[in-house]
DNA sequence: CGACTAGTTGATTCGTCTCAATCAACGTGG
DNA sequence: CCACGTTGATTGAGACGAATCAACTAGTCG
């Protein structure tokens, strides 16, 4: 497990490409990252300390314990962040959808590796240019601060999964949080039928899950068996009843927050 | 488990005295807690929305779904926060010790349980006034980021311990992490020889681990037959040699952040 | 004193991991 | 074009760790 880790670094160390600048008023994720509260002034001020880079699947973005100097969001894709224990396990504590920050402010080294789980698009800042902007403009450090505390959130949730759900309530929670993605992206409640797209491996839901892989396999297989799910090929999934698989994922029925 | 829980509540619901304000500048968290980076002025303004509330061990703060009119700081005593899946398994999410701030600004509705593990005082701040401060003071806004992104990374770690540890390394781990704790509130390294006390019953441990008591109770038993802890009496350990303990917790040596 | 709580310990069961074989899809070089 | 290696995934057999069920102890309170 060790050597395939260090294998693929090699492998990806190669590309990592850097693109031109795009217009910040035509962002994908304009209204959901951590600019989401800026006037157009500010976002001059972030269309400077901007610059983009894309990942290959697989590709490290970051490695603990590297100087990191930039901060920033990830436009399109999924990013996984990890930490290791020192004979090999990992575990997956972050996983970074669209809109979604990465790295900390006044922190230069990293504290996980990240990696990109599917293509990844990445709108970099400089690091040193935004913190003064978190210091002289209110609306960047406001939304920090609204994303960080639901972060903490779902990483409370995921603590509930990892420390009490059985594997197969695990699956079933992990389907559920990509479906209701899935529908919220769409802007459709995630009733009834529906097609959903897996954004990971076998291998990185059991980092997600603290699963091995072959139980996360088995598990796929189990719900596959009893109607909860149905495979199109390895990566996609059609949900016959999406309340069915709620049932299956152990949580209260529910599960609706109030901002 | 369930039943147990339920009893509890009832017992504990009867008492939760308010006390009188004391005084901002003699308050034991006065530079730790969302008030750290606050001026004269902008204490002045806390202390006039604040009032004290104390409660005993095992009582609950607050209950999910529960409207919340304060958010606040624990002052003194130990806090637990937990989530509960429907057939009754319970996670604690949270644990908070002095200083740390319960509740989150714009969300009128608590997202989890709160129980004093200790006796516990809370400085509380009315809702209202302290959401309006959040928006026209930076000081307090800004604590609370770096107090958030810092709650992130102990979730995060929190993960690591929950999906990936064998039961001896989390009993080992959340020894280590009491035991740091202590040393940080001495203003001392943490090495060679020390004594603690653990704020937290058989059972509270096991919700915070992921595991059940009996486990606890087994993996304490086992690292002290190994030599690498001594019981004082069930609540306070002895630690003859601080490395050795962290070896078991499965963790790299160091542990060591930069902020 | 008995009732109750917190904790310990034992016997057994059960779920997940480990190790291993197998398969399908894909790319590569002879 | 086909044999070969690689990668991602599935499946099986057996081992092992933690949960479960249960008995028991020590301390505390009324």
């Amino acid at each position: 497990m060790i050597t395939r880790e260090i294998a693929l670094i090699q492998i990806n160390q190669k590309s990592a490409s850097h693109d031109g600048g795009e217009r910040c008023g035509d962002c994908p994720i304009r209204y959901r990252a951590v600019c989401a509260h800026c006037e157009t002034d500010e976002l001059a001020l972030l269309e400077d300390m901007k610059f983009y880079r894309s990942f290959d699947p697989g590709q490290p973005i970051v490695w603990e314990g590297d100087r990191m100097e930039f901060v920033g969001s990830v436009v399109t894709g999924v990013a996984a962040l990890t930490q290791t224990l020192e004979d090999g396990r990992t575990q997956m504590v972050g996983l970074l959808l669209p809109s979604d920050f990465l790295g900390r402010p006044k922190r230069e080294i990293a504290a996980y590796n990240a990696v990109a789980a599917t293509k990844v698009v990445l709108c970099c800042f400089r690091r040193k240019p935004f913190e003064d902007m978190m210091r002289t403009t209110p609306h960047v450090a406001h939304r920090l601060l609204e994303m960080t505390l639901d972060e903490l959130d779902a990483a409370r949730e995921w603590m509930l999964l990892l420390g009490r759900k059985t594997a197969r309530e695990k699956i079933a929670s992990f389907i559920a949080i990509i479906a209701r993605r899935e529908a919220a992206l769409q802007k459709r409640d995630p009733g009834g039928r529906m097609r959903i797209e897996l954004p990971l491996t076998r291998e990185a839901m059991a980092d997600y899950l603290g699963l091995t892989l072959e139980t996360v396999s088995r598990q796929i297989s189990a719900l596959k068996r009893d109607g909860v799910i149905e495979l199109v090929g390895k990566r996609a999934i059609n949900l016959p009843d999406f309340a069915r698989l709620v049932e299956e994922s152990g949580d209260d029925s529910d599960g609706g927050y109030l901002s």
